[in-house]
DNA sequence: TATGAATGAGACTTCATTCAT
DNA sequence: TATGAATGAAGTCTCATTCAT
């Protein structure tokens, strides 16, 4: 009977789906030492021996809550970017939706970057990679398209951008009630294009500089070999 | 006997240094919590009772620590900008020690960030504002002197810039050992100059100086190979 | 079908007899309590809930464990005197061999001894009573054949006869490697016989022939490897 | 002020005194494992954290008790043979000490003998030492005075001195209520003395026996190379 | 008979904080 | 002001045992 294999498989699933969930809630709630496994066994509906089948201990449980949220933000992010042809559009939306999903889940966001336990190599934090890739294939591609300047590095870029983003919500926490994104939006993308195109709108005239640059360039060539 | 008087304060400040001197050491070693407070006072020399003699718990002397980690930033960059003159070459010089600062306290500017007890509103964080204020009064000083446009938003401006600095810090710490702190002085001027003097066209192009270094450092990455 | 019950009946047999062989080890390898279920279970190729269905819980598992090993013990001495004819010779012989078998399995030996659960009056123990019931035997045959004196207390004989044995194992075990197994079955047949031929001018040292003998018997040993 | 000075230290070992003997009667009710520190610290009149300033943990406290019973049986022994002059009296006054004394502490004694964990190489058991001490130096007194036979080894005889004993008082326990413990020292002391003085009534030559033990023994030795 | 996921009581231990001295 | 022994609440994790399948 198919539908029994399938329950067999599922209620597992659907248990550790639980844990997380109420896990998420008592981290939230009260931070990660705060919290308590009996509280979040019991939210969950499950004994506490129980939590530990599924994780092996507190902090691998909320690794799986950092890692979630992570992943449900690449997921939302990916979604968000596909309506979008240009990557100067893509990036627009992207920053849209990075600034909208982190002010909503403002202290999951926070709890992902803090280190609870003896700094981990490549534990909590090794999340965000799936994340950030989206950003540079973005990059990536504007740079292929002719879009953006090829000397950019998109790993330069990327500390601008989110960079931004996180203080713009934190600023915006702290201030008070009346969030306005927009402007923000605005900034950040004056901000980045003026780093991912900097020749655009200025007369070009050959000059000293490009000189110095040919000279360094045969320099390079010289090295090569 | 003004040498008597003198010594009995000096004493007591002298005793509040020292544990808070033992306690940042802590800290940074151990984290908020794996930090404990008999560790504390035997390292600063008393008794645990005497802690509490100057720090109502565990908390408050988390927060002196966070606390004096700003004020030592605020007079850094104080000094820092102070041989500067124009709102321009402050901005970079500002940008350029909250850098390096920020490089070398990394652990401890991580610190002062983290919430370890269920949220306070403005317990930790308001620490920050004194050095927040120095960003502030050069963009106004430049809108005073029409450097900068008037229109422009210094609250925004302030994400933008220590968004990317912080950013920035934590990519060149996740990525290795050969910290390049110029690229990213440059880039991020290059993006408050835009978002701070949008008239002028824009963006600014580097000048010849920017782009010999830019330039050495296309040498360096050969180098490195 | 023969064959079908048989192997039926067999496979029990057979599973049981690898639960107690993967618990021996545990319990000798970790202890009564820090051997786990789960562990014995794994190592015997079944599934814990299995191990309850022969045997009602751990306490009861070690006891078979313990059983089998007296059984065996009781089995290899019955084996042991066989050989010997008068009840002299057997002593000796059960010495020999009783010595040399708690001195290669020591801690299973001590295992047996010891009381892991609040102290149960006929649980683990009763097992010895077959083994001890071997020494009876010898010297009610000793007396009935005049060789011993009547007045002689077997039981008594009987802790004085094991106990040796058993310090000395422990004495010689603490000590270090070269095991002299002669040296202490020469005293304890001494002690022996001094309490159970008493009217005979207190103790019987071994006479010239006897000492021979038992030296050509090492030879031969000797000769057999 | 003597009584002050004098009252904090002996507070401290008053303390100890208190968590050990509620310790041991803990220990001995429920042995090693079962027994709760939770109870024991109630039963001392103390917190549980209390237990930890004086003792690291269970296993340290519960090879306090070992200790103390083991340097309470030393003392009663050295003042039991303190009144026997001769090395025979000696050993007599210490085999009826041990045996009264084991009997009546048997389940402390038992305890004393049990490992419950990992192996301690010289944790529990090395408290035995001063005790056997005295026996040795028993022996070696009676040699020195020609009581004993010279040819005797202590470490030999201690095992069917101790190993006696310990079996006699278990054997006594199992059997019932009407301990008979003259009958016991009686056949020990037969037992000891004809171990410790074989030539007595027998006249011993070097022989050829001997000679061929001897030779036997050194091939042996050149067989296990 | 066999399974193994689930249970949940309970144990040890830690450590911020207090308070008598 | 300074001490540091004492406190005791609280938390994580283990593991023998059960029971639905």
């Amino acid at each position: 009977m198919t539908v029994g294999t399938k329950t067999k498989r599922e209620k597992l699933a659907e248990r550790e789906d639980a844990i997380v969930s109420a896990a998420t809630e008592a981290f939230l709630e009260k931070g990660m030492s705060a919290a308590k496994m009996a509280e979040i066994a019991a939210s969950a509906g499950v004994a506490e021996g129980t939590l530990y089948l599924y994780f092996k201990n507190k902090e691998a449980l909320f690794a799986a809550v950092v890692a979630r949220h992570w992943e449900s933000l690449t997921e939302g992010a990916t979604a968000a970017i596909a309506k979008a042809d240009s990557p100067d559009d893509q990036l627009e939306a992207l920053a849209r939706y990075t600034l909208r999903r982190i002010l909503a889940d403002w202290k999951l966001f926070e709890l992902s970057f803090v280190l609870h336990y003896p700094v981990k190599e490549d534990g909590v934090g090794s999340d965000r990679r799936g994340y950030v890739r989206i950003f540079d294939q973005i990059v990536a591609r504007g740079i292929d398209r002719g879009t953006f300047a090829p000397e950019a590095d998109p790993r330069l870029v990327r500390d601008l951008f989110f960079g931004t983003i996180e203080y713009a919500v934190r600023s915006i926490l702290q201030t008070g009630k009346n969030p306005k994104l927009e402007p923000v939006v605005i900034m950040l993308l004056t901000a980045v294009r003026a780093v991912l195109k900097p020749g655009q709108g200025q007369a070009r005239t050959p000059d000293h500089a490009e000189r110095i640059e040919a000279a360094v360039t045969r320099l390079e060539k010289l090295a090569e070999r």
